[in-house]
Parts: C-alpha cells; structure tokens; sequence
DNA sequence: ACGGCTGATGTAACCGGTTACATTAGCCAC
DNA sequence: GTGGCTAATGTAACCGGTTACATCAGCCGT
C-alpha cells in the first residue's frame, strides 16, 4: 500500500501506450480510441494513480486555488467569511488556501509573495498594512481583492463593509425613539471599521442634532463594561449607547443594568456585528452577513480571473435589526 | 506595473549570471561570491522577481503546504479548529490548504485526490466516510492525519476527542448531587460523536443505577426545545438534562423555564462544547478545547513528516465547566 | 493505384524552479 | 613552471504534467 507514487510515465508504460495519449484521455479529449482508453483505465486503477496538481498548475499556468490573506480574526467574523469564500470556492471548482497575517509587516510581505505560483488569485484583507506596503507585497500579475482595506482604491478591485449606512440606521433609530444624548463606545483605533464607524456616529448624531460623546473602547467586552463604568462613575448622563461592536454593547449592557438602569427605558443600546448572541440577549444590533460578503468577495475575484470586468469598488450593505435593547 | 512575471532565467539574464548562481544565492548558499550576490539582489529588485512556489515545490517535492479536509461545521468548531492548525503551521512556516466536503461522498473523494501534489500532508475529519472509502480516497504515500474519525486505526495516525471521558464527568456530576432521573437529547445519529456520547451516557448512567431514556435531537437548538416540549407533553418526569452539544441544552433551557419549571431545583441543564454563549447563560457543560486539538493535530502530523514517531491514537480530553443550571 | 484527408498516436519541448556534475579560475607549494 | 587544491560558476537533466507538431495508418474518391 506504500507503493512509490506512479507517474503519468508509469501509467504510460503499463498501458502501452505514449504519455500524451494517457493525458488526453485523462482530460477527457475526444481523440482516443476506445482501445487505449480502457487500457489506460485499467492501469490508472492498477496503479493508484493521482494526477499531481502541481506539476499540472506548472504547465498549465492555472492552479484551481485562490489564496485568502486574513489579518488576526475574532472567532466568528474569521469562520463566517472563510465560509463564504469557500461556498463559492467549491461551487467553482476552487481550493483555498490560507495565510493569517500574525506578526509583524515583514512576515505579512513574505506571506503574500509565498502565493505566487501556488494560487490564481488573491483575496486580502490587511486592515494593518499602508498602502505603500500593500503595493509592494502584493505580487504583480496576480489578480487581487482586497476586503475592508484601505488604499489602492482604483488599482484592484475592492469590497468594504457599508459602516456609514448602518450607522445612519442606528441613529436614524435611536433619534426616532426620541434618544437626546448618545454615547459611542469606539472600537480601537488602528481599525479601519472602528474609524469608519465613528466618524459616521459623529456625522450623523450631529445631523440630528443630538447630545453626543464618544468613548474609547478594544472590541473586547470588557472594553464595553469598563466605558460605562467610567461614564458613571462621572455623573454622565445619556440616554442611548452604540457600541462599535456587540461583545462591547453586551458588556456595556451587563453593566447598566448592574447600575441598577433599566433597559431600554432609561437607556436604548446597540451594537454592531450581530453575533449569535445577540439575538438570545436582545441586543439591538446591525446585522452583517459576512459569509455573503466573503462570497461576494470571491466571486467578483473569479469572475475577473474569468475576463470579466474589473470593477471597482463596492459596498456591502448592513441591515439594522431592532430587539429588545431598544423597544419595550 | 503589470509587466509579465518574471522568472529565474530574466533574472540570470540580467545578472549576467547563470540560473544556478541565481538560485544559490536567493537560497542562501555559502558558495556565491559578494559580486555575484549584489548583482542579483539588484536584478531582483529591478524585475520584482518572486520566486514561483509551484515550480520550485515540484523539483524539491516538497510544498510547505498542509492540506485541511473538514466536514461542512458549525461556526464555532470549525473556527477554532483552522484557528489552532494555522497557529501550528504558520509558526512552523506551513500554510493551510482548506477543502470543505460539502457534497457526496464522490465529491469527497475527488476533493481528497485533488491534494496530491499540492500539499506535504494531511488533516483529514470525514465523519461520514465509511471506511473503505477513506483507504480510497487517501492518496497513497501521502502522509495522513485522521481526526474525530471511525476506522483505520493503526494505518495511519489520528486524534479523537475523548467523549466518553467527557459524559463520564457528567454523568458522575449529577449524580452526585442527587439527580436519579435523567434525559439525554441525543445528536444525529450519522455523527460519530454524537454515537459515542450516547452510547457513553447509556453506559455512566447504568452504572450509577440511574433512571434514563434517550431522545433523538439534531444538534440545532430548535430539536432541543422540541424533544423537552415532547417529553413534557408525554407527561415524562425527570430531573436533570444532558444534551449532546450546548446548541440544544439553550434549546431545552429556555423551553423548561418557558415550561415554568426551575433550573437546576427542578431540572438540571447540561450542555457539550461550552460555545462563548454557554458561560453568558451560565449553562454547565463540557469544555472542548478545539483550538488546542487542532493545533496538536497538526503538530503531530507535521512531526511524523521531520520522521518523527509515527504513533497511534490520541485522546484529547475535554473538561466539565459546571455553571448555574447545575448549581443553585 | 494514388493523392488527399481524417483520426489516433508518439516525440519532444516547455512550464520554472533545483542540483549533480563538469569546468574554469585562482592560489599555493615545490 | 607545474601539479594540486579550492572556490565560483555554468550546463543540462530533472521534477510530472501538457501540448504543438510530426508521423502514420486507414479510408475515400477518381
């Protein structure tokens, strides 16, 4: 059973016939008699033999493989998008191959050169890498996607999470709910969405017209727990929270009603993301299909790498969902 | 900027050096004089010259890639289980190459030849495999990891998770506080851990001569509620609940309060996995470190390629969390 | 009977790296 | 000056597929 991996030059030989001849029938050409055919049948079985992909993508040029360049991901946000991209992927006919970006900016260069020659085209979301350094990493000729990524706006095509429409939902909500004083508990800095996100609190409360704060946070929930604590503890007074994300909505939610605060009655939250959670706590939230973003993603990438347009950007759209956390 | 890609012989070329030369001193061969070096480095840069990892792993034989074959999994587990393989094979400068089974078993099939030549091994979890079709479908020569999967002991090496040891604690932990009438919400009966969880049930709650029935569930959180709603109508009565994953024990959680009956006085709740949603509704249950069993995995698959020992089972043990619905 | 056509097959180059082996240059000792 | 040694380099085969092109057999019409 340990046999030494055949070769096509061994299945050519067993049969009896040339090594052409055995790969047009494998790649099922039309000009192979009969004979030749079920020879080259019979000594594939006999052999065990499995075509070698890589010598394959070598001569063809095409490897069947898209490579997926993911930054550090919390748990659900990584599952959810590889998801997507794989539903996609084996719909097509595609493997993926996988690189998380951990470590610092030399390592992430080094693992986007490592896919070429191993990957037809490049799904990349490197929320931490500049623009100058994206540029050089990123191997010429390989057609490329980035995901929720700065820069390079116009040079790849490129898909972002809508931020401001679902922050606009959000306080569209809470202002219609007749909230004055919003307090935003941001996501760290160095987060493209975190920014984007509050900005758009910042752009929209003033729209409105309303009281708001922004307070920093990390994602995490503690974050969320630990921005009420404070705001308390200050004699802060507001009426609405939205925190950048649910893990931070959720401790900020634990910690009011610890306070003694009803919700929603003294004060509305929401968060951002929806996880799983969520909709056993309550928690107001904007949903993101991620699995849909990441298909998204991948199709649009196999769709260039078929000849397709190259289109620019594109935006993916949240959608608000509405709980217990902000209606009575 | 989107010139064609560079090879080893444009880099030669412009070096005015032989591709040998090229290739000794981009590997870093001691045997390269300091001109020779500095002149390649600079046609490197000139050219943006990448090296192509399919032609250079077909010569070596070698990929540094690892093949992951999974089974389509829920979010979290399978999360965690790629989080823990990538942790291992990034750090030993491995990549991922992922395939998810969706599809029948022809498709598995041919998803598992499709590693051949791409990859140094393998991560196999085929729960719905037979046998036969595992030895098949494994490319011969290929070296394999079997994780969470019936058969083939001894031919290759695998890693299980220890459900019985798992259930063991459970059982004895009920037990122990005096429950004498217990329900098991079973898995779907083709997956292997949800047999093994049964079958290991059946067997703790024997031989603490306790009062059982086994009721069939899907591992969805709406079978869970279902089978406690069936039981209640049926008029069963019973004081403790043990659900073959965490999805169903919030499904049977929520329907007893629902029901008006208390956790734990009346009824006891426990769940398998301990999903992050678990400890938020302080539900007791089986920690499984997946991340943990993923990386050793791989670490051991990754051993047995340096020529490691090539040993047999392993057992990966999880651990009883016990929360609010088993204390008051 | 023969030229031309069609269909099956074989030969060998190629994809882009690595590397065994041959070759050359440079240096030293005698 | 020459033989022997070492270090640097080049040539070409090889990894395992694909495929352009050449070849060849068989069949047709005239």
């Amino acid at each position: 059973m340990m046999m030494a991996e055949a070769t096509i030059r061994d299945v050519a030989r067993r049969a009896e016939v040339s090594v052409a001849t055995v790969s047009r029938a494998l790649n099922g050409f039309e000009n192979v008699s009969e004979r030749a055919r079920e020879r080259i049948a019979d000594a594939v079985r006999d052999l065990g033999y499995v075509p070698h992909a890589g010598a394959r993508s070598l001569s063809l040029a095409r490897t069947n493989a898209i490579g997926v360049v993911l930054p550090d991901l919390h748990g659900e946000f990584f599952s959810e998008i590889v998801r997507g991209m794989d539903r996609e992927a084996s719909a097509r006919g595609y493997l993926l191959l996988l690189s998380n970006l951990h470590g610092g900016t030399e390592r992430a260069i080094l693992a986007l050169k490592a896919m070429r020659g191993r990957v037809d085209g490049l799904v990349v979301m490197a929320p931490h890498l500049s623009e100058e350094e994206l540029a050089r990493a990123l191997p010429a000729g390989l057609p490329s996607m980035l995901v929720n990524t700065r820069g390079l706006t116009g040079q790849y095509p490129a898909i972002h999470l809508d931020n401001f429409s679902g922050v606009r939902a959000v306080v569209d909500h809470l202002a219609g709910l007749g909230r004055r004083r919003l307090v935003h508990i941001a996501g760290p800095a160095e987060n493209i969405d975190a920014l984007e996100r509050a900005d758009a609190f910042r752009k929209c409360a003033g729209e409105h017209g309303l009281e708001s704060m922004i307070v920093q946070g990390d994602f995490e929930e503690e974050s969320g727990a630990a921005a009420i604590n404070a705001l308390l503890a200050a004699g802060h007074r507001f009426d609405g929270v939205f925190a950048a994300n649910d893990n931070m909505a959720i401790g900020a939610l634990e910690t009011l009603r610890r306070a003694g605060l009803r919700v929603p009655e003294d004060v509305a939250v929401v968060g951002f993301d929806d996880i799983p959670i969520s909709a056993h706590l309550g928690l107001s939230t904007v949903r993101v299909r991620i699995a849909e973003l990441g298909q998204r993603a991948l199709a649009r990438l196999l769709d260039g790498i078929g000849g397709g347009p190259q289109s620019g950007d594109e935006l993916h759209a949240p959608e608000l969902v509405i709980r217990a956390t902000t209606e009575a």
